[in-house]
DNA sequence: TACGAACCTGGTATTACATCA
DNA sequence: GTTGATGTAATACCAGGTTCG
């Protein structure tokens, strides 16, 4: 595959010292993130103690609870560290102004709050996850309540109905096609209205009865 | 247990390059 | 030899899902 090929070639780059050959062809850089992650993994240990060095340095005053690093874990994969609430903050506020980066600004972001482009990569995919579900449960909150109004709705519809056919119910009735021939849906309006019992457009002055009309709409 | 950072997978878009008619 | 069409590989990015501290 194309990942164990660059990362051969990562590792070839690391043992002749050839840091230049980073970059194919077209000057796009080889290392990408699968690249990246091959060789944090490579280096564990020593990214392990870097990264906490790193932490300390920079935020020799934040207590235990604001900042977590793991240990190696079983894998030897890589460590997750909690983000300082300032980078979070300055995170929040790059992803309040545009919810996706670019590559610029992702390692000027990367620079300025001293991660991995990687690291702001990920944390604003996740961002993005995180508000789109978000959304959904808004969505579902809203759809649930239009579910239930219309729930109600047909309810009294069906009941609206059930009166409507009782009053029907007599000499005169025959059968279900002439029931239905008996009632009109009127063009201006639409509603259903009784023609024997008369219907007005609310412009005309409009006599309204809730027993013989059903709004549509 | 919830949260969030990191990761994995599959998909798409773009670009450069090779091949062929 | 040049040119346009086409296929392929590499790269980058993203969404959705999962793992794990």
């Amino acid at each position: 595959m194309a990942e164990d090929y660059n990362t051969s070639m990562l590792d070839l780059n690391l043992q002749l010292g050839l840091g230049s050959y980073v970059q194919n062809k077209v000057n796009k850089p080889l290392v990408n993130s699968k690249e990246e992650l091959a060789f944090d993994l490579n280096q564990d240990d020593k990214a392990n103690e870097l990264s906490l060095k790193r932490v300390h340095e920079e935020h020799p005053n934040d207590s235990n609870e604001e900042i977590t690093i793991s240990t190696n874990d079983k894998n030897g994969g890589a460590k997750k560290l909690r983000l300082t609430k300032e980078q979070s903050d300055m995170l929040e506020d790059a992803f309040k102004l545009h919810n996706t980066i670019n590559t610029a600004q992702k390692r000027a972001l990367a620079e300025q709050l001293n991660l991995k482009h990687r690291q702001v990569e990920v944390w604003f995919q996740n961002r993005r996850a995180r508000t789109k579900l978000k959304q959904t449960e808004v969505n579902c909150i809203f759809l649930k309540k239009c579910h239930d109004k219309l729930n109600e709705e047909n309810l009294r519809l069906k009941k609206e109905l059930e009166e409507l056919r009782a009053l029907k119910i007599g000499p005169s009735y025959t059968s279900q096609s002439s029931k239905a021939a008996n009632w009109t849906i009127c063009s201006s309006c639409k509603k259903i209205w009784k023609p024997n019992e008369g219907h007005n457009n609310e412009e005309d002055g409009v006599r309204k009865s809730s027993q013989s009309t059903i709004e549509l709409d």
